[in-house]
DNA sequence: TACCCGTGGCA
DNA sequence: TTGCCAAGGGT
């Protein structure tokens, strides 16, 4: 890189953090000129180019790859990714298939409302657009389970087309680039970024489109493999000259932190209710935590006590109760303490028929993590295809 | 507008 | 062990 070091980012907003931001503030257009096309050339020699949803103008599995890929790291979504695909090669096979379905293929990748989404949105696509995708980000953005972001990253993956996503990767890679101080997840900064992300984009010109695939791309491989969250390698990165953090050694301290709270704790019982070689896991209802999955039926607190009898169970009808080992498990938002009791019922009580599996059929069951994690050390499914 | 919504890898 | 957060969206 010998571009000259453009000094015009010494004109940045430099307002102390979580200050509140100049709603009147935009980014200077000498702080984005040439960003873009350093990045591009950046992607093309050093990207990452064989990603199983990369070379393709597929919708689908682009749109596919960008919902898995919310919130998750590439390698969680690699084994899901593959098993979609081979289950359902197209948009109308995912739309036509029962969403119990979906929710199993989706069993253990978290935040279920994105595979109800899914589904939901394969539907749409068949019915109200034909079976082909939007043709632009605006109207793909209308579709279930599509933010801004996720529909700029399609639009420009499939079609190239000039809109800018902003992810983790980008706020990153932005707030150090830039300058840009403040918790990147208020409004305020959000906004700030979008305006940047807006002023960044390649110029409008013939090859628009391949340099909006390789653009957007390169943001995202750039967060991924050079401005790392713990420590960047600046000495490599191919906008180094115009970053601020780098020059005021600021790496460490962008993005500015969230503040966050301390995550409640709660203590929970579940029941492993086996009778006649089926299990009781009732469908969770479709909003809320881990919704439209099966689970076990649960309770406050760690002792069953009268609890048995409310989920429709006599005394009599009790064989065996066992207490199995205490688990753990951290949520974003919570952790949760779980004490299983496995009960062994020589009747189905008054519960619902429906309510129960077969033991042989619990492998492929749409089970949250932590469920799936006690059913197979009880029943012994060790870690075949999970 | 803040909060809700999973899971796993990593420092 | 604990905290952080990743190709965010819905409400």
């Amino acid at each position: 890189m010998n571009e000259p070091i453009l000094s015009a980012t010494d004109t940045l907003n430099t307002a102390s953090d979580n200050a509140l931001p100049d709603a009147a503030s935009c980014p200077p257009a000498a702080a984005t000129r040439g960003f873009a096309e350093r990045v591009v050339t950046w992607q093309r020699q050093h990207g990452r180019h064989a990603l199983p949803w990369q070379n393709t103008h597929d919708p689908y599995r682009i749109w596919l790859s960008e919902i898995m890929l919310q919130q998750t790291q590439v390698a969680t979504v690699m084994p899901y990714y593959a098993r979609f695909l081979e289950r359902f090669p197209t948009v109308a096979d995912l739309a036509a298939a029962p969403q119990a379905v979906v929710m199993e293929l989706w069993a253990g990748l978290g935040y279920y409302a994105r595979a109800r989404n899914l589904h939901a949105c394969a539907q749409q696509v068949v019915e109200k657009w034909g079976g082909k995708f939007p043709p632009t980000a605006e109207d793909i953005q209308t579709l279930p389970g599509i933010g801004r972001s996720t529909a700029a990253a399609i639009a420009a993956f499939a079609y190239g087309e000039r809109s800018p996503i902003l992810d983790g990767n980008v706020k990153r890679v932005f707030a150090r680039h830039f300058g840009i101080h403040g918790d990147p997840t208020t409004r305020a900064v959000e906004l700030r970024m979008w305006d940047y992300a807006e002023k960044a984009l390649p110029p409008i010109g013939p090859d628009t489109p391949d340099a909006m695939r390789s653009y957007t791309q390169g943001l995202m491989d750039l967060g991924a493999t050079i401005c790392k969250r713990g420590d960047p390698d600046c000495g490599v990165c191919p906008v180094r000259a115009t970053c601020v953090a780098l020059r005021e050694a600021r790496q460490h301290e962008l993005p500015t932190a969230r503040i966050r709270k301390a995550i409640p704790e709660r203590s929970i019982g579940m029941l492993i209710v086996e009778h006649e070689g089926r299990v009781l896991l009732p469908r969770r209802p479709a909003t809320g935590i881990w919704g439209g999955l099966l689970s076990l039926p649960e309770f406050d607190g760690e002792e069953p006590g009268t609890a048995l009898a409310t989920f429709g169970l006599p005394a009599d009808a009790i064989v065996r109760i066992d207490r199995l080992a205490l688990l753990s498990h951290t949520f974003t938002h919570f952790k949760l303490h779980i004490t299983p009791w496995h009960i062994r019922s020589q009747s189905a009580g008054s519960l619902n028929t429906d309510d129960w599996l077969a033991i042989d059929a619990l492998p492929s069951a749409a089970l949250p993590a932590p469920v799936r994690k006690l059913i197979d050390a009880l029943y012994g499914q060790d870690d075949l295809l999970r």
